[in-house]
RNA sequence: CGGGGUGUAGCGCAGCCCGGUUAGCGCAUCUGCUUUGGGAGCAGAGGGUCGCAGGUUCGAAUCCUGCCACCCCGACCA
């Protein structure tokens, strides 16, 4: 049992708290409902981001940058969009201080009041709509591809570190399209994207399925989603990919002529993920020792430990394996400090989740080995150092399709069938995860069992079985199942 | 905004009810020595506007008043 990190069983959410805290992901800050995240928990994200601004320049997009600011009115200007985002705004209305009378400090100075006040961006639907108002004249200037890796301020009355803070890092796609159809595939590739993504890098297994009209983001026609679960049973939104319809075209007058000279308005559609993200990896994989990161996006793949007697050819040895390794693209890590005894170290890396930690002593020296463990089993075994440079990329892997075997398991073992109202609260209070149910489809009914369960329709899944059934709790008719959780 | 709680060293806390030497303890930090295969031991050292302001008193971390901040629960949250 880690000595500092409150234990699963005993309280989830501070474990969370602890863990996120004490690996060096993040920290509270001077600022209410803001974070610090730490060069640790930033070099996670880098690594996320990375790989997905890959992904997203194979898939034709290119990145660009818009004002953090936006004129209020602009954010009026689609009616569902402000509905949605009003209540959670920080807003500019000055822009100068002046020294206090009194000599107490500074103070907004009152003759500094902005002509307009500038909302700070909680998304950039608005400015960007307004700015391809200026791009887009001809169905030759589409599909028009841009993504933007940007900050958000959303000013949340509750805040949790990396799940939903005041201000947070993300990337935010905007697309142009000439038709509906091509707008939808493009919702739904980068919903694609965003899937395979997460199973194959975070090893996070994700249900793809579109949220009801509540749950729908705010100017949108259909929102996409990817759904994980974590291990306290919670559902976590972990993506979104929304298809806008004409709706933002419209209100910034966004027009094109199109190939036959009529006058079109423009298809939309924006997607994103955010540090969120980071949220999902620790909840979805890690222990009450630490971190566990999947191999691909650990900034450390593998650390190497020497048993510190004093020995010239321990240096030799271990730099030849992390020679071998680096050979291979692997990234690891070598602790040459000395201030710190093994055990000490091997506490510590586990903590911060290092897939892979290698010990070589005298002892392994003379016998030609080298002790190899695996964070995610805590196994330990003592390996040839011949040939451990393929031993290693051969566990990384194996340990990358583990984390996601464990948690796809997870997972499945907690989707349950349910066809009683009985059912429904008592799996939800009982079991927890995703709850497959039938609904009469209406938002009332939605509205009703968040109200008596804190249950929330998370989507209903793409390509689900179409089955006659009676709603779970009002017993009208229902053509399918939905997934219903709690959710963060 | 409603209910509850907490502000004392970098972190975690005790002391407050019942006012009285130089405000303690653990961890961390610094120095030295011995250690080093699962979170080392010993010795020494440094570090404090006791949240802020006022009041009572010979004397306030402690009692009184006001204010501020933060945390938890709720409301809120694609």
């Amino acid at each position: 049992m880690s000595k500092d990190i409150t234990s699963r069983s005993e309280d989830y959410s501070q474990w969370y708290i602890d863990l996120v805290r004490k690996a060096g992901l993040a920290d509270y800050s001077a600022v209410k409902g803001c974070m610090v995240i730490k060069p640790y928990g930033f070099a996670i994200w880098e690594n996320m981001r990375d790989t997905l601004d890959r992904m997203f320049k194979e898939t034709g997009h290119v990145n660009a940058y818009f004002p953090l600011f936006i004129p209020k009115s602009f954010l009026s200007k689609e009616a569902a969009h402000v509905e949605g985002f009003a209540k959670e705004c920080a807003v500019v209305t000055h822009y100068r201080l002046k020294n206090a009378e009194d000599g107490s400090g500074v103070v907004v100075d009152p003759d500094a009041r902005l002509e307009e006040e500038l909302i700070v961006r909680p998304t950039s639907e608005t400015i960007i709509w307004n700015t391809y108002r200026d791009w887009i004249q001809s169905y030759r200037d589409l599909p028009l591809l841009i993504n933007q890796w940007a900050n958000v301020v959303r000013w949340e009355m509750r805040t949790r570190l990396f799940l939903r803070t005041a201000e947070f890092l993300w990337q935010e796609g905007h697309t142009a399209h000439a038709t509906r159809e091509e707008a939808i595939e493009e919702t739904r590739k980068m919903l694609d994207v965003y899937a395979t993504f997460a199973e194959e890098w975070m090893a996070l297994p994700v249900v793809k399925g579109v949220k009801t009209t509540n749950e729908r983001f705010a100017g949108a026609e259909d929102t996409y989603c990817i759904e994980a679960l974590m291990q306290d049973g919670k559902a976590l939104q972990a993506g979104t990919s929304h298809f806008l319809g004409q709706n933002f075209a419209k209100a910034f007058d966004v027009q094109f002529s199109s190939k036959e000279g009529t006058l079109e308005y423009v298809w939309a559609t924006s997607w994103g993920v955010s540090t969120r993200l980071m949220g999902a990896l620790v909840m979805a994989h890690s222990d009450d020792e630490g971190l566990i990161i999947p191999p691909k996006i650990a900034p450390h793949q593998v650390v190497i430990i020497p048993i510190p007697k004093p020995l010239a050819e321990l240096d030799e040895a271990i730099n030849n394996v992390a020679k071998e390794l680096r050979a291979r693209g692997i990234r690891v890590k070598i602790d040459t400090d000395d201030q710190n005894r093994p055990g000490y170290k091997f506490a510590e890396y586990e903590k911060l989740g290092i897939p892979v930690r290698l010990a070589v002593g005298a002892r392994d020296l003379a016998a030609g080995t080298i002790e190899v463990a695996r964070r995610d089993t805590r196994e330990k075994q003592s390996v040839a150092l011949d040939g451990i440079g393929d031993h290693v990329a051969n566990l990384l892997d194996e340990i990358q399709r583990n984390l996601f075997e464990r948690a796809r398991t997870f997972r499945d073992e907690r989707i349950t069938r349910v066809d009683t109202w009985d059912e429904f609260v008592k799996t939800l209070d009982e079991k927890g995860g995703f709850i497959s149910a039938h609904w009469d489809g209406t938002g009332e009914t939605e509205d009703l069992i968040k109200d008596e369960t804190k249950a929330t329709i998370r989507c209903i899944p793409l390509n689900n079985p179409q089955e006659d059934g009676l709603c779970v709790r009002t017993g009208k008719p229902s053509s399918q199942r939905v997934l219903f959780a709690r959710a963060y």
